[in-house]
DNA sequence: GACTCCTCCTTAATCAATTAAGACCTTAAT
DNA sequence: ATTAAGGTCTTAATTGATTAAGGAGGAGTC
């Protein structure tokens, strides 16, 4: 059933139903009349969109690539307020948005995407998939990480939130601290990373966030070796718990925790609770994206996750026009009650 | 840089070129690696994924058709573990998911996807988008609402789970009941709903659900009308505080309140809480979905929404073949510590 | 009457691939 | 030597649309 098979109902020619379809100015009322009610009887679900798309040389649509699997994406709430910043971008542009599956298995789906333009998110360093994303030779913009010169990234400066994170807790007075973050490597390893794993992530933006701490540390005179350093497979509040109690079980406790996000820092907080540290009379927290911290007063680093998406939708949308290379979003520490001096 | 671009460049003919790329066997390997590396030369991107789309006649992606905006349907667990499970199909299938903005603006988004099936979630009734999805002739699944006799429909059986919410706090020793529920109309309306605006919504699971509160009451000897019903426009934390508030403060006050959603139930608590009522002592409280319910200890109906969005994914990607018309998942009452005998 | 100008429709090129069928050339078998 | 079989590549039809350019006919103007 194509545009043909209604042209021969007609005695019309192919092109006349093309233009009743798309250009009604073309034709004269009567006959495009005509053409609708054919089409309605035939059960004609109207113009092919594939056909379409390789005619007019656009696919309608923007292709995201996420870190690892969906489900984990949409676990974390910083993920979703960027998602929902880019879906708000494509909406407004009436285009849809093609959520792309990148396991190991099917290497085909980049291939065969049909999309306007790429979106990755989160990608670890050297990863096949954005080898796979650039051979398509499409506008892409990448977020967070990793950084690829000559295209247009969007992220925050990383080094910067880290050691503001860590720098408030320091001049709260805080001498001894502890680390949980989540998603240096993939290697599903959960428990204490020595410096060579730290520093050996493949994921730039957690590894420059993680560089931010150290930076801040040894400007204030601590040994950064010397804060032990807890490492999460998963951005899980379970996952935040565990990291919570093994730094808070070690000898001499930590007076405050920096962590990765903030659902790894509500799982601190109940770890606290647990061993009935007080928070913050006894101990510290501080988290990362202000996505889940308002409800339970944890002081945070905010970074705008709906702007981004929308700005990278935008961004995307333009075509191929002049697009920044580096938009460096702003980040702000936000204070709340999960902060305060040491114990004396 | 199409095809014939490199075959031209080699002398040999575009189909020679297509093989190298999709069939291997059907060509000398010196000829084929001579190919691919022209293309890489040229910087050619891999075969049109439209073109192939067109010429084979599948477009590799589902189209994913939700309430509202996006924005809003991400703030709500249960369409997020229902998203979590389609993408898993979809990721298993080697296929992507294109979300699709169905706002008033833009009508052509339907038309214009390039999928092979739709998936559609809780569309009130007769919304012209369902008009437009059927109208493309594709397979359809429909989620939750509306039922449309003929075309694959997946949810719970939703008086029944209804019933089951209420007869649970009615076996309790409830008989002074509350209702807060969302998602009913689509006017904005917050505040107090009468027996027409409750019978009069345009969203059939909601509407049954409801009848199923009333039908238990009914049989319980409750009066329904003298039920106090209050209707929220959005499913937010907040708006269940709202609701809670206005239910609580009544003469003679519910013992017992039933909501639509987990996150309602949240707001509910908060309510109770505010007043100094305890939660189940003096107020007994019932979710719905148990998407937000456990670490609150929430009593609720349990519906498996990751389950139905691969059973979803699964049919749409069984293309032709048969499908059952009406899959109804099970749905459990799940008792937690929210309810309990009402105070004597 | 000749000219121009519209309106309405057709012709035909184009978008970028896939693939069955056929042509041509080597080998191998009889 | 002849035939069959295989391997390798080409031809050409096909997928389903869009749209610039052109032609036919009627209306309006001088």
């Amino acid at each position: 059933m194509t545009l043909q098979t209604i042209a021969d109902r007609l005695g019309v020619s192919r092109a006349t139903v093309s233009y009743a379809f798309s250009r009604p100015d073309q034709l004269s009322d009567g006959l495009r009349r005509r053409i609708l009610e054919v089409a309605d009887e035939l059960g004609y679900a109207g113009p092919n969109p594939t056909a379409r798309s390789l005619r007019l040389g656009r696919a309608g649509a923007l292709g995201l690539i996420f870190t690892e699997t969906l489900a984990y994406a949409f676990a974390d709430p910083y993920a979703i307020g960027f998602f929902q910043g880019l879906a708000t971008a494509a909406e407004d542009a009436g285009v849809g948005l093609l959520i792309l599956p990148h396991g190991a298995r099917r290497r085909e789906t980049v291939k065969d995407a049909v999309v306007d333009a790429f979106c990755v998110m989160s990608l670890p360093d050297g990863h096949p998939t954005l080898t796979e994303v650039f051979a398509r030779r499409l506008p892409v913009v990448v977020v967070d990480e990793p950084y690829v010169p000559g295209h247009p990234f969007l992220g925050i400066d990383e080094p910067a939130a880290g050691a503001a994170a860590a720098r408030h807790v320091i001049e709260l007075g805080h001498r001894r601290l502890g680390v949980a973050m989540v998603g240096l490597n993939y290697d599903g390893h959960t428990g204490w990373a020595d410096q060579a794993r730290q520093e050996g992530s493949a994921f730039e933006a957690m590894r420059r966030r993680r560089s931010g701490y150290q930076q801040a540390c040894e400007q204030a005179g601590i040994d950064w070796p010397g804060v032990p350093f807890y490492e999460l497979a998963r951005n899980s509040r379970e996952a935040g718990h565990r990291a919570g109690r093994a730094l808070l079980e070690r000898e001499p406790r930590p007076t405050a925790i920096l962590t990765n996000t903030d659902v790894l820092a509500l799982g601190v907080l109940d770890a606290a609770a647990e061993l009935g540290l007080r928070v913050p009379a006894d101990l510290s927290v501080v988290g990362f994206s202000d996505s889940a911290a308002e409800k339970a007063g944890l002081t945070t680093i905010r970074q705008a996750s709906q702007e981004v998406g929308e700005e990278a939708g935008r961004l995307l949308l333009l075509g191929d026009a002049a697009k920044p290379e580096r938009l460096v979003f702003p980040h702000e520490l936000i204070i709340r009650s999960s902060t305060a001096p040491p114990p004396s």
